[in-house]
DNA sequence: GTCCCCTAATTGAAGTCTCAACTATCGGTA
DNA sequence: TACCGATAGTTGAGACTTCAATTAGGGGAC
């Protein structure tokens, strides 16, 4: 933990923070109502049955499953505990680790997925595709690949008091 | 709700997609696990002292607060109590309007935000501007102020289930 | 083989958010 | 003035997530 001075974001980086958090609210609070109203799912249940429609079986091992979508296995087996409960997936033992589980999306799921991945891809084009032009998105998609791939952001920084770099000392910072 | 078919997100637009739901959920996890760490405090919780420590007389009305922070009112509710209870903000009446109710920043919530913004400083240049160039966090800035400031954005669409416009029927969306 | 540490997954309690229902006030209109 | 729809804020229940502790199996070193 090196506990040199950081200095404060810049007026414009600390504007671009801000939008970065106001419209990933925006964007995620608006599917999460789409899917809970036409579907009964949350975005993350989407994510699971959507990633289980991609393998061949429709079977993932939970801990894939829990990398893939940036998910702490915890929060995993509960998402997919009531995914179960209402019989969209299943799980099974894996065959060659016996720690391991499958889930597989059961014929149930993939037809409530397909039924409802049109709404989902609108809602997704309405917030976040259509307001943008093709090369804003593509950049936006490419920096956001650099921050999920960012080899530190597990260790986030520690720290303890210490004095800034910048200007004034207003923390007017997020 | 227009009933037409939508087309499926072309592969590069779901790659683009699901970096950014994956480095969205990696960031805001490595600054709640920071800020709790070293604050006791979540992201919203932050996010609502620093903008009252930005205004003068580090006061700001509830419904302010919530639109600028796009929070529910409830959730607003609940985190101003939280923060309330551990006597980092003040509830006082709206004097212009009785329904109103401000709140306000007490000095301990004052000395807690500049006791963490070193740090919450550092976490968000570590996992978000720092891997990135300049431009690229200045493009990520645009297109989020784009998405934050969409009309449309209230109004999620709805829709049953419809054919989509794509090749083949792989709902491999999301 | 057996120790020991690592990974896989689950559990339950505590914390946080959402949703719908409710109270109170505002402000325009008849 | 009395009504009435809209806005401000709160509340509590239920849903979801997090955290720490727990169970179970892998796999290398000795």
């Amino acid at each position: 933990m090196t506990d040199d001075a950081v200095p404060w974001l810049s007026v414009e980086q600390q504007v671009s923070w801000r939008a970065f958090l106001q419209g990933a609210s925006r964007l995620i609070e608006g599917l999460n109502r789409q899917l809970e109203r036409d579907a009964g799912l949350s975005v993350s249940e989407y994510e699971i049955l959507a990633r289980l429609s991609e393998t061949s079986g429709r079977t993932l091992r939970m801990s894939d499953l829990a990398i893939g979508l940036v998910h702490s296995r915890s929060r995993l087996t509960h998402t997919v505990g009531r995914l179960e409960s209402r019989a969209l997936v299943e799980r099974r033992p894996c065959p060659d680790d016996r720690r391991g589980v499958n889930c597989a999306m059961t014929d149930a799921g993939y037809e409530l997925l397909v039924a409802t991945a049109p709404g989902h891809v609108r809602a997704v084009r309405e917030l976040l595709v259509d307001p943008l032009t093709e090369a804003e998105f593509r950049a936006l998609g490419e920096a956001m690949a650099k921050v999920a791939s960012d080899p530190c952001a597990d260790r986030a920084s520690s720290s303890g008091t210490q004095e800034q770099g910048g200007e004034g000392l207003t923390p007017a910072t997020l």
